[in-house]
DNA sequence: CTATAATTGCAACTGATTTGCAATTAATTA
DNA sequence: TAATTAATTGCAAATCAGTTGCAATTATAG
């Protein structure tokens, strides 16, 4: 039992929610990936869980807070919220497929900048840079 | 018959693509919009074309550049391409699903800075800013 | 105007997500 | 700890988004 798992827990309670088998192994699931489609998270789930489970269970985590969407590729990947990970973003190789998080907090700043000229309130934001990565440059 | 009809007209002859009433239409009703999902799209044209060309036509004209998805509410929209109008990203309120179009050069060269950090060749980029509207805060 | 090539519409299909409901499991109470 | 209650899950079936094959239609070129 791990820290992030204890926070998990006390999150699920503080919400009147089950702390089911199924819940802690979406949550170990999550923990150990890059952001995965809702497919892809269900693959690993090797069948032990329903897909329609998987999905109940991210929308419930996402409502309290333990995961998020983030927009990848033309559709949202899941991964653990800010509370389990620092604040971030990524790039996206189109040839590979491959994710790497940026953090860089200038970026938020200018983002913050932008939604208050323009009297937005911020709930949330989405940036994914799409292109090559060092690897899949050479062609 | 406007600039930008031509413009189109020019780029699917240089494709050997022929112009079509359909290709117009969608041309024109995207013209006349926000960004729009597929379905929204389908909607505007008044059952005037079958759904798979809607599909079809759209694929065709992001593969020569007419139009480009840009990331929104989690899935995809289409809008007219660069070509067409100033490049730009959008704030989009969580309440009225409003777009607001930002333009924003100090965010681009931002990105690319990132970008060539990360030994990374950027294709194309998504930002998405979501949130309230000042017509959505009050409450 | 005719011939040729490209495009469209229709029917059917696939994969992703949602919904209703009964069976199961977790939390609470005694 | 056992019984009661409330939440969660799995299964079947529905819905929605996007795709494919093919014949009928329309556009382009000669
Ligand atoms: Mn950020
Ligand atoms: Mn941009
Ligand atoms: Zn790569
Ligand atoms: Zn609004």
């Amino acid at each position: 039992m791990n820290r992030s798992n204890q926070i998990l827990k006390d999150i699920l309670k503080s919400n009147r929610l089950s702390v089911t088998n199924q819940r802690l192994l979406i949550f170990n699931i999550l923990s150990q990936n890059q952001p995965l489609s809702m497919n892809e998270l269900i693959k690993k789930t090797n069948s032990e869980i329903d897909r329609v489970s998987v999905y109940r269970i991210i929308e419930t985590f996402i409502s309290v807070g333990i995961a998020q969407k983030v927009s990848l590729g033309w559709k949202y990947k899941i991964e653990l919220s800010d509370t389990f990970q620092d604040h971030h973003h990524h790039l996206i190789c189109l040839a590979c497929n491959k994710t790497i998080a940026i953090h860089n907090q200038g970026l938020e700043s200018y983002l913050n900048k932008i939604a208050n000229e323009n009297n937005f309130e911020t709930k949330n934001h989405q940036i994914e840079i799409q292109g090559y990565c060092s690897d899949c440059q050479k062609s």
